[in-house]
DNA sequence: TCTGGGGTCCTAGGACCC
DNA sequence: TCTGGGGTCCTAGGACCC
């Protein structure tokens, strides 16, 4: 049988190393890196772990200790971090034909045919390469299915002696990992899952691995669940996706940087929001036939609540962001109530389609050449010359009212010319 | 004062059909 | 007393991921 060899490559606090890639003078310091409006905690370096900032923290919260500790902290930037994400997958290309990127920071290989023998010397090599090319340190795992690749790689990070790089292929070493890494720890098990598994008696990777009654775990965790734990048993069940898929639903949301109180401000907001979704649909060029806005005030602060959600069907599917907006104030108007304190808008689209296989409608108003010949036109410029260099007039001029606060944000060190790294 | 954003998959249950 | 059976499609909501 030919047995895969999946390879997971991690870069270690990502979002901390892009931060620090500009600014050698971190390199000892615990960084981290905050959620839009510079609210939560999301990517910290083993500095700031071994400080005690927990993952998703409220930066308010442990504001005192990151002072008392000289911790750098950064806005997220994430058009630095996507260019840098590009510029590692690149790298991970050249080593491997067959790669999924799964996420901003993360890559799936296959290493399949490769001699085991050396397979971890061939690994160390990848994470030198990436580290030379991109200055971003990684972390990888090695084993036959991703499961287990997610696995090995977690004790590659947590366990020094690895130097980064970890290989579950060895039986003996397969076994020391699953009986090391806690059940809530598996890629795919959550919160809920870990306490269904805790209370029939299933604790570690390896319990779930070795529980009998695959019938039982099917029927309780459904079928991922059991994949999983074929995956345990080195089945692979989840395979490589190369290509990645056109998104279904297209979402855009944010929280405002103060409290909006008017229906015109909230206009502005959801068109920002419906703008910035029509630009990804046309990206992956589909159309889409759903609209659906969301509303609600702040949760976290003592003041009458509310949050309403509602949608269009449109009659024919469009990428046109005029008609988007056009559809979205209306349902706006309608789930709109005065009175309130709002913190959020979001805009999905969703029953999107192909823009060149879809059925155009007899009755609705189909989208001309002209109105996408007017889109193409309005993302090539603002492609070349910087987001919202034109824009719908609906999004506002001033969106200091609302716009999301970034305090401490670094440069556009790749894709600014005003603000390229001065040497 | 201050608490993120963007996705996917699965299942149950209702609507509907013959 | 006693009230079909089987199938498909769609959606909402839960759970999970980074």
């Amino acid at each position: 049988m030919n047995q895969k060899i999946f390879v997971l490559v991690d870069c270690n606090s990502f979002y901390c190393s892009c931060e620090r890639l500009f600014r050698p003078d971190l390199a000892n310091r615990p960084v981290g890196v905050l959620s839009n409006n510079d609210g939560c905690f999301v990517s910290r370096t083993n500095e700031l772990k071994k400080l005690g900032v927990a993952m998703g923290v409220p930066y308010f919260q442990v504001k005192e200790i990151c002072d008392k500790n000289n911790v750098a902290v950064f806005s997220a930037n994430f058009s630095l971090y996507t260019n840098i994400s590009d510029r590692v997958m690149n790298t991970l290309f050249e080593f491997a034909p067959n790669i999924e990127v799964y996420s901003v920071d993360e890559a799936f290989l296959d290493l399949t045919g490769l001699d085991e023998k050396t397979i971890e010397d061939y690994c160390r090599h990848i994470k030198d390469t990436v580290e030379r090319n991109t200055g971003i340190p990684v972390g990888i795992g090695i084993a036959r299915t991703k499961v287990l690749a997610k696995l090995a790689n977690r004790i590659a990070k947590k366990d020094e002696r690895t130097k980064g790089v970890y290989s579950v292929l060895p039986r003996a070493n397969l076994e020391y990992a699953l009986a090391r890494v806690e059940i809530g720890d598996i890629w795919g098990i959550g919160r809920q899952s870990t306490i269904k598994f805790k209370m029939i008696g299933i604790h570690k990777a390896s319990d779930l691995r070795n529980y009998k009654n695959k019938l039982f775990i099917q029927k309780q965790f459904t079928k991922i669940g059991r994949m999983i734990q074929d995956e345990l048993n080195e089945i692979s069940c989840f395979p490589l996706n190369t290509e990645a898929p056109k998104k279904k639903e297209i979402v855009c949301s944010r929280t405002f940087g103060n409290p909006v109180f008017d229906l015109a401000t909230l206009r502005e907001s959801v068109a920002s929001y419906a703008s910035l979704a029509c630009e990804k649909l046309r990206k992956q060029q589909s159309v889409c036939q759903v609209i659906e806005i969301y509303i609600r005030t702040n949760p976290f602060k003592e003041v009458p609540q509310y949050a309403r959600a509602d949608s269009a069907l449109l009659i024919s599917p469009t990428c046109d962001t005029r008609k988007i907006i056009s559809e979205a104030w209306k349902i706006l108007d309608g789930i709109f109530i005065n009175g309130f304190e709002y913190k959020k808008a979001l805009v999905k689209l969703s029953r999107i389609q192909d823009s060149n296989e879809h059925q155009n409608s007899l009755f609705g108003e189909n989208d001309t050449s002209e109105d996408l010949e007017l889109m193409k036109v309005m993302d090539r410029i603002n492609y070349r010359e910087g987001h919202e260099t034109v824009k719908i007039a609906a999004c506002g001029v001033n969106k200091e009212s609302w716009y999301m606060k970034q305090v401490h944000k670094s440069k556009r060190y790749l894709t600014g010319w005003n603000e390229l790294l001065k040497i």
